[in-house]
DNA sequence: AATGAATGAGGATTCATTCAT
DNA sequence: TATGAATGAATCCTCATTCAT
């Protein structure tokens, strides 16, 4: 056998991993822009630069596709926002603030936009796609904040008793107005400066309720 | 003028009217339940129980079938939520109570949940849809409760710089847990005591951010 | 019986006379410019304000609306070409250019144009039709020119063994280029100047062929 | 290289060829019989013996279906007509009946005959598909005629001024009587001798109007 | 593993015609 | 007689999926 020609196990994962991205990435383009009934499997093939069949070939069915999209898709987009938790070097109104602000900003983007849309509208129709985006985006971002906000009650910075539901009011009180209205595709005033404004009115805002004095 | 032979132009209009209402409340319980793109015409004729040239009669396009149904179920939707905030006669607290729980409750009806699906999921396409959803729904109890707070601030029971942005603020706490993993299908308690927390703290959260001392 | 608030037979007739051409004419309006499949009975009823329903009061179905507005409008489109046929104070040269002349713009009018176009194009469907447009149109066309030619043959002003193929033969030499492109939508001088250069040549050309010496 | 299992590229391009002459010839019998409008694309489908989605799949809508058609119908009706004016050993006058009798055949032809009616009847819809019917068909007849006429001139054998014109009426001509008559499907003799007499008298006539002396 | 032609059910919409009022 | 709401078959076209190559 001439294994010069043909492809090692590890050329062939690398292809077969690097196909199924080169898919994944057509089907992001797409479906982020026209949700998942407005995206159709030839649009993807297209985008994807690969033929239907192949398509198939690598993943099931539609659905199937759109959930290791949303899958992929979902684990990064917050992971910037809950990350910058993890400063202990600041006071608490400040490290709230920046977060409040990175959160508003990732909600706004385009794709953030859409992914919110589109999981909430086929919730329904994929209740584990909802559960599997809210683990890699909300849940990991209410965790991580409730985690520092524990850290901080310990510190006696913060006098919180149920520091989850804390945290869930935190990010609640990020998507006031601007988020909230950009969703109904209201005018909103989306400047930098009215981004910081309600960062810095949510940070007051949680201190008030849960500064120590 | 003999009335037993030739209908009134009332029971002309009625019978128009009940026709149309027939086709709305069909369209209802498909687009409802399926969203936009998942219900087609042709189920909404026989769930309403006419044909589909009659539905063209009454509707020029889906869209606008679409768009007439959700004008006139947004309507309906939290008027309860806004209609309980006038109440004068009972302190802040109690009040502010009553309508979390009121726009907990409703939120969580599978109309209005699902209603809050296709607007968000369609504001896109329908910007103008999402927007008298807005007026009609949110954004009438948001300045319905704007009013109260700035009475409310005018005697003296709160003190409150912005009350736009107060009641937007309040609302968005009021959808803080149960709400939100419901939009998301996540397993909750959605139990009557449930409700009735969430209500309370979000009641006691708002009167901590705003109330005088 | 009080005939004096029943219309009598005469006006009945009148108003259904009247009724009925008013639907001629705006069947008139759409057929001509739409074609036969290209027009909605709905088209027609509104155009001409009344109901689709007293539109099958009058006319059994489409085709017969149509059948009926062909007749109507066949009748009159090239009177003003066959009637200035009947001068017998001109030289033949003279007449025959300006009985060319008036073919040719007739011809070229917009409703004579899309006439043509529906009667050729539908004549398969509606053969009694193209029979009655053929007669009322060409054919009397046709035969007054051959009753002319006849009439000056004998005078000795020309030498035709055949009139009625003489006639049929001038007519066609007035469709040449611009009355045959223009049917074909292709760019023509259909100018004044343009027109009465090919309503000279074909008349010479006739005098040509049939002229005596 | 094994052939036999793979394709060549040709097979290839012959199936593809294949299938889209297969649609083709099943869609030039329903469009030449039933006309653009008359004709459904399930319809061409049956007829065809493939599905919908094929159909489309080699074009892209009912009009370009139709264009794609017509333009190569067009291309051959004509042909024997003007590949027959070539022949320059015969006197003008019998070359010139010859093609009278081919072109009044052709037209005569039922796939002609539809091809204009079709054509007249939706050059305002198709104008670039009248443009090229044209080109293809009467165009070349025209310019290829035209080409000859100035190549006799200049051997003196005819007269003309402007050839092209020349061209135009000679192929007017040629469609007096049974041509014409036969497009508004009136009762008309079509028999060989009727034929043979029109072409005559249309040779002759030419010869009257172009000849030398 | 990759292709892309083929499928056919289903999408929105139109329209000639009928009929109760 | 006049109305116009109601019908439902037919229109063009799309799309997820399959399968021979």
């Amino acid at each position: 056998m001439n294994t010069s020609t043909l492809p090692s196990d590890q050329t062939l994962n690398a292809a077969c991993t690097a196909k199924r991205q080169q898919i994944l990435d057509g089907a992001a383009t797409l479906f982020l822009h026209n949700g998942y009934e407005g995206t159709s499997m030839s649009q993807v093939a297209r985008e994807a630069g690969v033929s239907k069949g192949t398509l198939y070939n690598y993943f099931d069915c539609k659905a199937q596709l759109f959930s290791a999209l949303i899958e992929a898709v979902a684990e990064t987009k917050l992971r910037n926002v809950y990350e910058r938790i993890h400063s202990d070097d600041l006071d608490c109104a400040t490290t709230l603030q920046r977060v409040a602000e990175a959160m508003i900003r990732t909600l706004l983007q385009p794709d953030s936009m859409m992914l919110y849309r589109i999981i909430v509208a086929e919730a329904r129709k994929f209740p584990l796609l909802a559960d599997i985006f809210w683990q890699r985006a909300f849940g990991v971002s209410i965790s991580t904040l409730a985690d520092w906000i524990a850290n901080r009650a310990a510190r006696g910075e913060l006098v919180v008793d149920d520091p989850v539901f804390a945290a869930e009011q935190f990010f609640m009180l990020c998507q006031t107005r601007i988020v909230q209205r950009h969703r109904f595709e209201l005018p909103v005033d989306k400047s930098d400066a009215a981004i910081k404004t309600v960062a810095r009115i949510t940070s007051e805002s949680f201190m008030k309720l849960n500064g120590a004095h």
